[in-house]
DNA sequence: TTGTAAGCGTTATCAC
DNA sequence: GTGATAACGCTTACAA
């Protein structure tokens, strides 16, 4: 005993398949009479209409699908929220599918996602090869977030890192700090930009650079820390790669003996959850997170609706939140 | 231009469309020699099989739903993480919804996501009424995960609450603590449990219990503690209900001037984490997420399979992390 | 306004 | 092994 199907609705109403999948999609040109027992029919049966039958039937989709790289990062929860809302405004569904962190399960994850046939995907945060997003920007369209490409199929939203850094710096200099370390996000997904966003604002100000190598964890901003202690060289103010590598650095400065803000200012980037906590306090760098994920959302459904061809190049404008952990220099 | 579809794949090996069916299923009863050139033509064209219509055509699903009430507690991430592993290894693809704390928006997207005739689905912490749950029961075989129901028709995967806030009450007075508190977490999904697990040991331990109403943010953590020292009774240790209370309550005392654990100690619940971080470092209740997701998606599986018929009911058992915030009381 | 019939891309059942 | 042919649940001309 299978779900009830269009057929069994039908039958129950006393009228063909077709009218009921016109009242189904809402036609107007249905007669108040039909419509009723039709609708009346499907709400005792139980009936709800089979998205893949119609799709296939359509050969149309109203699924968007989403792949996200990590779960994990909360940053990816409020772009999936501001997609989310601007995909059902359109009348469209989201699905979602995770990568895990992991070139090969992501390579999968992409794979299933395709095999539903969505009208267009995003890809948050992508590890998978640019042969990969390319093969799939053949198939739909395709949008990136969190990762810059060239490829003329694909729209990308990013945040402008570079300004964010450069936030960051001119907010510490305004402050009255002149030594200012960066430490440095590696191979992390934006990190580069945020890393030439310090350098840029720090030359503007005719300011050395100081750049300490470091990664997007608490552990690894508690490390570079020490590391800048032990080698005698604090400044006092550091602007961190993200929130995570912030509070460690933070931690690792009280467990010096120091004190945040008044003898090292310490920034952050990404401004998560963990920044706004009170017990963190963090200044930090705000990515207009819900937007990148409505951009995502409008971007892609453009090109599903063939309004637009050549690429599009998002870039958003990132804002700085000043919170406890910055203030001016001692003395 | 629509993507290939099995026609075009057979017409460039040079088989019947059956034939190239058979080789995408890993059929062994074809040739070596048809079995490469049908994959050598998939690859060309870029074929990947049409999920939606293959499910049509073999009246099976091989995917597993998921409707994740709040993408942005990392709770769920670790659940779906353990799922989406065991799910994979059986076969099966996994699809992801969110209904963003909203019983209205978990609506639709239960809705959404049964459109897609999944073999059955995981709801994790959902808000919908327990109407909608069963209306979806009758339909597939559901399992809730971190909220418990008595339906006849649904498995449940849960945390033994109670167990968890006797840990804590436990580790505390071992410790030396008398003076124990719960923050309560309110109407949150299994602060009941664990509100009982609190009362019970203390009463085991014939201890006076103090409850102080509070909710699963830190900002409710903070104020529970205003309040207790505006009342003047503060006790030596504090149950908080989750993780976020318990650092909203560490930084209430801080402020307050009191050192934790030294003055009062803390624990919290769920070792998200916030809790893991150096700066925080909160002795906490852990629940074993993995095996949470993995155990969600083992009891779907069995159900989808139809080798059991009666209800299950999975109650994990949570353990206890000790890092800085317990300590013996003063004196 | 309503019904008929031909697909959509796949699987499944048989003969060959 | 391989290839027709009939479903699967639905949409969509086209007819009535």
């Amino acid at each position: 005993m299978g779900r009830p199907t269009m057929e069994d609705v039908a039958r129950r109403a006393g009228v063909s398949r077709a009218l009921v999948s016109l009242v189904m999609r809402g036609s107007p040109k249905v007669s108040q009479t039909r419509r009723a027992a039709v609708q009346r029919a499907a709400q005792e049966l139980g009936y709800s209409p089979h998205a893949m039958a119609r799709s296939l039937a359509s050969r149309t989709s109203t699924v968007l699908g989403v792949m996200v790289s990590d779960l994990h990062n909360p940053f990816f929860a409020e772009v999936i929220d501001g997609l989310d809302v601007m995909a059902r405004e359109q009348g469209f569904d989201v699905i979602i599918n995770t990568g895990g962190r992991s070139p090969a399960r992501e390579r999968r994850a992409l794979t299933s996602l395709l095999s539903f046939r969505p009208a267009g995907v995003v890809l948050l945060s992508p590890v998978v090869p640019s042969a990969a997003i390319s093969s799939a920007a053949a198939q739909l369209p395709v949008v990136l977030v969190a990762r810059s490409s060239r490829l003329s199929g694909v729209d990308t939203v990013n945040d402008d890192g570079e300004q964010g850094g450069a936030l960051a710096v001119d907010h510490l200099v305004s402050l009255g700090h002149r030594r200012i370390a960066h430490l440095d996000g590696g191979e992390g997904s934006g990190s580069g930009a945020r890393r030439r966003g310090y350098l840029t604002a720090m030359a503007g100000h005719g300011l050395p650079a100081r750049i300490v190598s470091s990664e997007y964890t608490d552990a690894a901003g508690a490390r570079a820390v020490r590391e800048l202690l032990a080698a005698g060289e604090l400044p006092t103010a550091l602007v961190a790669c993200n929130d995570l590598n912030a509070v460690g650095a933070v931690s690792a400065l009280e467990e010096a003996g120091l004190r945040v803000p008044r003898d090292v200012s310490v920034v952050g980037y990404d401004n998560t959850a963990l920044a706004a906590l009170r017990h963190v306090s963090l200044t930090t760098v705000d990515q207009p997170r819900n937007e990148i994920g409505r951009l995502a959302a409008e971007s892609l459904l453009q090109r599903v609706r063939g309004e637009r061809a050549h690429p599009a190049r998002h870039l958003l404008h990132p804002s700085l939140v000043v919170r406890s952990t910055t203030a001016p220099p001692p003395d």
